[in-house]
DNA sequence: GTCTATATAATGATAGAC
DNA sequence: GTCTATCATTATATAGAC
């Protein structure tokens, strides 16, 4: 379950560049972050990086691309057999959660949200079989919707931090975290008549 | 509902500067915005920005504090009587919307969010004691998460609208939107036995 | 209050030696 | 593959006139 971490030492220039580019973009954001800083983090020199990615966009793409191979096997496992562990990356994605939320945010890394979303659609699609009341919504929206609500702890997680009282990335804070998450996820916020109710009020506005 | 939105000509030229930063730090985030952009989406030059404000960043502060003091009491209106209509901030807070999404992201706007924390706990108190299962977590914690599942939307909005299909800021887009919500928010991803399990394991691994 | 002009610092990009 | 040195751009910050 844990990634393996290798030494730096052990990593080509190449990687380790990337993965300071990795980590200061995820902590400064792209605009912020230098590709003078991400060097020095490496130990290497300015030209370098530059023989390597061309360009600080090319570095960015390099990072995406590397994430997305990386996390791929571990998050198809991880999310199709139960909503619940799919819903919950904070944990999951450890070392990436930085970048992967900023990356979010300014609208990059939409491969990996596109794939939440397919992950979830099929995931919905199976449990809408054996669901009482017919979904008034198409299931990729919805499943679109959850991802976000499943990433937005990684994404928010300053702001969350600092109402839990504790960091996201120790123990406690995860643990209090999926605590939160299961008690979130398994007590609705509406009743079944209070949405019914609601949406017949869009129904209505939609006439008019 | 509708915010009144006074005729440009109308604003003092200082209120026209915040204006224009708030939608330009919204449209490129704080970094990529510059100053020169923003005094000219005002119509004034670059001096009398710096006249009226001193530095980009406490141009910055001041539309946070101006984003504050106008959501305040719409947002306090809205969110009391039902969690259901405080947790849709995204149709709510209009010409904001993109503003307040980059700020929450890159780590700003605390004091918004922290409000949404203190008015969804203050809801969740209440509701808690009509509630058959005692919770295992805090209030303050569950609200902390329910406001970053609700905000969400507008944060990601760029992912969610290559899902939909369609703008978060169309009129379409916002009755989808909500329709997805409702249904989402009126049903829970885990049963009450699927939680407690899950529970029951983290505590297992609590005492090893 | 409002403008123009200038100073200064930082950064991404480039060229070329070893 | 790796480095140093330099260019060109851009944006903030400043000074001072009207």
């Amino acid at each position: 379950m844990t990634t393996t971490v290798p030494d730096p030492e052990d990593l080509t220039a190449r990687a380790r560049i990337r993965d300071a580019a990795l980590r200061h973009f995820g902590e400064h954001g792209f605009e912020r972050a230098t590709i003078r800083g991400i060097a020095e983090t490496a130990g290497v020199s300015l030209g370098l990086v530059r023989h390597h990615f061309g360009s600080k966009q090319a570095l960015r793409e390099a990072c995406d691309e590397h994430l997305m191979k990386t996390m791929h096997g571990l998050h198809e496992a991880a999310a199709t057999r139960s909503m619940g562990g799919g819903l919950n990356p904070v944990t999951a994605m450890g070392p990436y959660r930085r970048y992967l939320a900023r990356a979010l945010a300014e609208g990059w890394a939409a491969p990996f949200f596109d794939e939440m979303v397919r992950i979830g659609e099929q995931w919905l699609t199976e449990t809408d079989k054996s669901r009482p009341d017919p979904p008034d919504v198409d299931a990729r929206s919805r499943a679109a919707v959850f991802a976000a609500m499943a990433l937005s702890p990684s994404v928010l997680a300053q702001h969350i931090e600092r109402s839990l009282g504790t960091g996201l990335d120790t123990p406690e804070g995860q643990d209090k975290l999926l605590r939160v998450l299961l008690d979130v996820y398994s007590h609705p916020v509406l009743s079944l008549e209070e949405a019914a109710e609601a949406r017949a009020a869009l129904d209505r506005g939609r006439r008019s």
